[in-house]
DNA sequence: GTCTATAGTAAGATAGAC
DNA sequence: GTCTATCTTACTATAGAC
């Protein structure tokens, strides 16, 4: 199965692509992948991936099955576009929140790590739809690995932020358990936070858990 | 996709069945069964259960498609076969630690909620093979609502043993929060254990984790 | 209960014009 | 880049003899 798509991003790649039309020549085919990928989250999330199917995408984007394969490549190549947007987007947004945290003066490893953890909730219940898709977890083929393979990096940045600045030292099992468990327990209220009823219950689940945190890490 | 099989156990079910042959006459029977699930496990750990054929499962089997529908109704019945096999075992497992260890004397909830992880933890170790092949979560659509729901049921279990015999009141979220995370770790050190490369990493996992499941429990 | 042989079906994927 | 039309493959599931 082709997984890849034919293109990732096509920012201005072109050296010489100030011709006639500017930046603009990519407008319509920046359009057919937005709803592409708009058709395919809502098909995953109405189906689950198994049971959804390319003719419903095609039916409700109003794009053609051509232009699905010329992008996408197919659909688990969807699934994955969708995931990297979201997890992008997560990886973002905690390690702005990081940066910004230490800009204001703060230097202990967990409050950093805390602020992180927080920002990756919040993008969980703004993106709640895209994040229940991922959360619940079944999708293509080798899709779990890539999750898996993700985590695993979460981890050892994480390892890093908590360990603070200072000892260059290789982490020990209890380091790394200790931020496998933080990581975990942070994947799974995630996976609450998505399924909650309401903001103000979401918000209730990321402090209870902010603080279960707390009390992990220190 | 019919999920079900056509006999869940076949035990001496028979009232009036000791005619000729006495129980012997299931003898055939279960070992096809049992052929059709060391098979299916193999080919499910080797291709992953999306890649992996029927047809494979016959072959190694040595049974007919045909006996596999009978016993099975095709692939997803043996999946969650397989599944319900070590479900049962670990519940048993840890349902039999607990009780044990309750009858030492031991009443402190914290102290019997470990005595059931660790019975579960060895069994992810003992059935390794099984274990990682549920653990890495991917399996027939729906399946990851049945491991979802199996966990509800381990959450509220270790809710109630948690909370002790005393205070019959409802939980409150703090509390469910809390289970939660318990049940979430013990699952997450249950998927690292049944990838670990030696008893002896396996046994450290177990008890870095325990450490760790006591420091959140009290 | 077990087997062989066959049918059905559906979905993903491609070719090639515009 | 986009579209329509078509293919082909592979897999589940059944029918019916023993």
């Amino acid at each position: 199965m082709r997984t890849g798509r034919s293109r990732q991003a096509n920012g201005a790649g072109e050296v010489n692509g100030d011709a006639p039309g500017g930046g603009r020549q990519w407008a319509r085919a920046d359009a057919t992948r937005r709803a592409l990928l708009t058709a395919a989250l809502r098909v995953f999330a109405d189906r689950g991936y198994a049971d959804a199917g390319i003719a419903e995408i095609v039916e409700r984007s109003g794009i053609s099955v051509g232009s699905l394969y010329h992008h996408y490549g197919g659909k688990a190549g969807l699934y994955v576009a969708l995931w990297e947007d979201l997890s992008a987007e997560q990886e973002a947004s905690a390690a702005q929140a990081v940066s910004a945290t230490r800009k204001d003066g703060e230097s202990d490893p967990i409050a950093l790590f805390i602020a992180g953890a927080r920002a990756y909730l919040r993008v969980c219940w703004e993106r709640r739809e895209a994040a229940r898709l991922f959360l619940d977890g079944e999708g293509p083929s080798g899709s779990s690995l890539m999750r898996r393979s993700r985590a695993q990096h979460w981890i050892a940045q994480n390892t890093k932020l908590l360990r603070g600045p200072s000892s260059g030292e290789p982490a020990g099992r209890a380091d790394q358990v200790l931020s496998l468990v933080l990581t975990t327990v942070i994947g799974e209220a995630g996976r609450e936070i998505a399924t909650a009823e309401n903001e103000a219950e979401a918000a209730g689940i990321n402090d209870e858990v902010c603080r279960i945190l707390i009390r992990l890490a220190r």
